[in-house]
Order: C-alpha cells, then structure tokens, then sequence
DNA sequence: CAAGACTATGAAAACGATTGCATCCTCTCT
DNA sequence: AGAGAGGATGCAATCGTTTTCATAGTCTTG
C-alpha cells in the first residue's frame, strides 16, 4: 500500500541506509546519489512514516497545547499564532480544551507527555505543585503564568496597568475601580497588583470590585458595584467583563464615558466592534503563541537548558472611546 | 529511561505478548493473569507507547481538524465539540487553521493524511475536483459542505431560512434583503438558494444585497447598501456580518428594529450581548463537532462504507431584539 | 482411558525508519 | 608503487508494540 524507504531505496537501486542519509540531509551521500534518490522519492510520492521514525529516534514531531477554553475569545488568537510558528518548525500541534476544569490540566499533561515532544500550557489554573509535576513529565513551557522553574511567556501586566492608570489620571480620574477576576487566576493576582503599584505611583485612589468569573456576565453583575462604590473610572480584569460592564451601565442610563470611563484588558477584536468601542490594553496574542513555540523549541533543541527560559510580551494601551476626562 | 511493555512482562513474571493482550481487553488471557499484570502495569507506571503500537496496527489514535480561521467565533465551539467527542473515543486531535487559504487545505489533507486516522474539514472551501482529491487521501468528514462521495455534517439551512423569513414575514416585513457572503463560500449559496425558495413561499420579495466577506466589516460595508435597497428586514449571511450592519445603522441613525429588522446566522457569543441583542438562526456548533467524529468513527470502523453517511444538524431562530413589525 | 478439543501462554516475526559499524573504493603521500 | 586515509555505501541491529503460530497443559467425551 503506502510506499516505503525499501521501495525508494529498490527502484533507485541503493540501500535504504542511503535514502534514508539523502533525505534526511546527512553530508555523507554523494551529490549524484542524493539527487537521484531524492527524484525517486518524488516520483514515488514517498512521505516517511512518523511512527516508525518516532520509534527509533524518540522524537514524535508533535507538540501539545492545553486551553481553558477556546470559546474564551482570548486564546484562539494565542493557538493560531502557535500553530503557524509549529508549522514552520514542522511540527504538529495536538489541541486539548479542558473546560476551564482545572483538575484536567495534570492529567491531559501526563496523557499528552507520550505522544509529544513538549507541552505548551495556556493560562494553567492548575496550583504550583501540580504544575511543578507537570514540569516533571515533558518540556513545557507556560502561557500567561510565572512559575519559579518553569519557562514561560508572560504578559508585561505592570507597564499595562501603569499605561491603563496614567491615562486616567491624566484624564483627572482620582478613584478608580478595578473590576477583579477569578481569585485563582494568577494573570488575576498580578493585574491586582500591578495596578495597585500603578495606582500608588499615580496618586490614584484605587478600590477593588470583587472577584467576579471573566466573563460577560461577570462584568453584568459588577456594574451596580462599580457604580455604588463612587469611582469615575474603571479598570477590568478582561475585555469580555469590560463589554458586561457597558451592557449593565448602558441598561442603567449610565452613560460611557461621560459618566464613567471604562478600560479592559485583552483588545479581543468584539471590542473595537462594540459601541463605544472600548479602551483597552492590547496584549499581542499571535505573538505570544509564536514566542511559547520558540521558547519550547529552544528547550528542545537544549533540554540540560539550566535557567528556564521567560519571554515577557509588551503590551499597548488602545484609547477608543469609552474613556474620557472625569466629570467634576 | 521509559517503561516498556518488556518491563511490565519481566514485573510480573509473563511474556510480552500476554501483557499485551491483558491491556488490549483480548479475551484469551486468564482472569487472574489479567489483574496481576494490570496491576504491575499500573505499579509501574507503565503508558503504551503510540509509535510502537501505530508502527504495527497501522492506525494512529489521532484525528486531523482544519479550519479556515479560528478567530472567526463560529469555530471555536465547533472545535469544542470535536475535542470533547474525540477525547471520549480516546483520539487526539491535530488543530491545523489554513487562516483562508483555500490553496493550502489540499496541502494540509496530504501532509496531515499519514499522520491520522481520519481528517475533519471545517467549512472547506476548496473546489469540488480538490475535494474529490482529499477524500482519496484520507477517511475524511466534511462540516458545512456537501460533496458528492464525501461524507459530511451540515447545518439544515433551508429550515433555518424558512423559519426566519416566516418569522419576518409574520411581523409583515414584504421586501427583505439577503446580505450574502463570498461567492465561493458553500454555506453562501446554500442559504442563498434556501431563503429564495422561503421567500416565494411566503409570498415574500427578496433582493440580494451585495456579496461581502464574511466579517464585520463587510456587514458595515453593506449597510448603506441595505438602505439604498429600500427593505424593511435584512437577514445577514452571519452574525458577525449582521453585527457589523447594526454597527453602521446606528451610526447612520436608523434605529433597529423600529427602522429596520436584521436577522443573523450562527448565535455566535457576541450576538446575545450585543445591543440590541440579535435576532438570529442558532446553529448547535459544538453538536455539530460530535457528530462529524461520530461520522468518522463510523467511516473508521467500517471503511467500506459505500453509501457516505450524512447526517443534518437542525437549526432554531432565537428571537431577540433586532426584529419587530414592520413600519407601515 | 485414550483422543480430540480447547485454553492459556510464549517465542518470534513483523511494522518502517535510523544509525553504528564494517566494507570497499579511490585518492594522496612518501 | 605501496600504504594509509578518508569518503561513500551497505548490512544489520534497534526502537516498543501487536499478532500469528506453536506448544503445553486441561477438559470433555465416547
């Protein structure tokens, strides 16, 4: 059926040792010999076998991605720019979504680990033990979360939330809200801080609002906080609870920005679509997942790599229109 | 390094082959061989390894998705349910995204076909004699297309169309537009010819506006177009289209629905949390995922299948707030 | 009790590639 | 001219499983 290294190697009339050298590059086949086997390889429209290759050289060609969740408008943007930089590299990537069930992480990690070379984990909820055997069980590299010996591309929160708060203060907002997601989030946890400092720098008054699900309907029950907690502006824990936030306040006959002004984090393209389209802060997403890809692929090329490798993503405060000067 | 099937054997005092057929469920091994090796197994720590066991069935345990773009809402969820269906079955899937090219999925069934068992194309948008020439390569599912051997989920287009114009008919809307997608887009011609036929059945007229890309920008694009066209609804090719022509109605004042009812395609996320909310024909995506695995499973199991199964997802029109009566 | 039928197990041959080692040839240098 | 070096190639082992076939033991049955 499928055409074989043993059928190129007949049909150029060489052993498969020599195909095998030809196509895999190797400097120890004569030009002449290479070029007529690599013709006959063509011509038989031969492809080689992954399993078999697999089985020898212990390398499966295949990468594995972990997601909370895909629908999360976030990280389809993060996958394809993770899967375009694997395709260059020649590497396959194996997608799993785990529901936002943070127990699935280890597992699909451990079940993953046979079948890849390494693992990129987006956004793991999973707690730092759990992600210390993760690190254990195959090259991985982390998405959005800081781990003491585990590789990472983090989003540079602080120069963010430092851009979000000085927008606003110049905007002469002086007590400002910040909408706080999921308390197990550690992208959550280093927003907080991060605008806290921000805010402290700034000599902005900064009150926390809760800790609501990212999602729109988190930002739908945080807008009657937001407004009786007396702040004139308001920083979210995404762009998703951000858009909740305009819906409720819009629904309340609060307008934006005259009455309030709102910023999310993320930019996921709804944002600019939405009226007002919102201010947010851009995190480049297709890069990250390029720059996860290139991490790992650097750890591949080098697994003894002593200090794990962190690659931090800058990120861009978007004015549009849901921010403006406070009113007196 | 790796634990092996060897390793197992030798722990619990049999040969390979017994071991191997302990965790294959084969009947011919005796109950209590079949526990003490499970239980070594598990004691060890023992995982198959997929290279060796594909080397010799042949098959992968692995399922090749492509999408056209990820990063257009319609598809995550469709993943999603690819995913999940296919984790249940004990299939890993390759995510491959062609970001549009109709030019690479040929390419991407042919290089994904020796790595996989089974290949699911999303929305291809391939020409037919391509089509033709991927089915050859691989067991292979198509979703939103219908070919003539090609297996495939699709979305009961004409039912959705019908329960749409009769809804828009029924709040006495007489002209409505059809704001139609890429010409070459299958699912375009589909609902195309599906809301003509519901039209004239309805004794409604029914113009074409436009043929636009299926984003928001070419619902922006075509909302003048609408207005010129002098309707009094307009269903859109998809939500996202549909956002975009709310998106410019407001802008150019005309108020939705008083002015103008829209009708969607999809019930993406987004369109609930729009306001107003859109009225739009819900498509069951991560329902549609399962069954194209379902559909490949089965192509799988019995790959002499000469009838290729189809199977049709129904469709439901979510009433919102983008439709009311019409104007007089 | 003998003979056949069955059952549980093991030995060994695959699957298709890679790669260390051996071989053979050609070239160069003394 | 002979010897040694080195480059190109082939042979064969190997990776970890599955599966066919053989074997040895157990059970049934006339």
């Amino acid at each position: 059926m499928a055409v074989t290294i043993r059928d190129v190697a007949k049909a150029a009339g060489v052993s498969p040792a020599t195909v095998s050298r030809a196509l895999s590059g190797s400097e120890l086949v004569e030009q002449g010999t290479r070029e007529l086997v690599l013709r006959t390889a063509a011509q038989l429209g031969y492809l080689p076998n992954r399993a078999a290759r697999g089985l020898i050289t212990g390398r499966t060609g295949n990468l594995g991605l972990i997601v909370p969740d895909l629908a999360n408008p976030f990280f389809p943007d993060v996958v394809k720019g993770i899967q375009a930089r694997a395709r260059e590299a020649d590497y396959s990537v194996f997608l799993s979504d785990t529901d936002e069930d943070p127990a699935a992480e280890l597992g699909l990690v451990r079940a993953l680990a046979k079948q890849v070379d390494g693992i990129i984990l987006c956004s793991p909820r999973m707690s730092a033990e759990d992600l210390r055997a993760a690190v254990d069980c195959a090259p991985l590299v982390a998405v959005n979360r800081r781990g003491s010996h585990v590789p990472g591309v983090t989003i540079d929160n602080a120069d963010g939330m430092r851009q979000a708060v000085a927008h606003l203060a110049a905007l002469e907002h002086r007590r400002v809200g910040y909408v706080a997601g999921p308390r197990s989030s550690w992208s959550n946890r280093e927003r907080l801080r991060a605008v806290r400092t921000a805010a402290e720098a700034e000599g902005v008054e900064l009150v926390q609002i809760g800790n609501v699900p990212p999602q729109f309907e988190g930002g739908v029950a945080a807008a009657d906080l937001v407004v009786a907690a007396k702040v004139s502006a308001v920083i979210a824990y995404n762009d998703v609870v951000a858009l909740g936030l305009l819906t409720r306040l819009a629904a309340r006959g609060i307008e934006v920005p005259r009455d309030m002004s709102v910023v999310g984090i993320d930019d996921i393209a709804m944002s600019a679509m939405f009226s007002p389209a919102l201010t947010t802060v851009s995190i480049p997403k297709a890069q990250s997942g390029r720059a996860a890809v290139e991490l790992l692929l650097q750890l591949l090329g080098n697994p003894g790599a002593r200090n794990p490798s962190r690659r931090e993503i800058p990120t861009q405060l978007l004015v549009r229109d849901t921010t403006a000067v406070a009113r007196q």
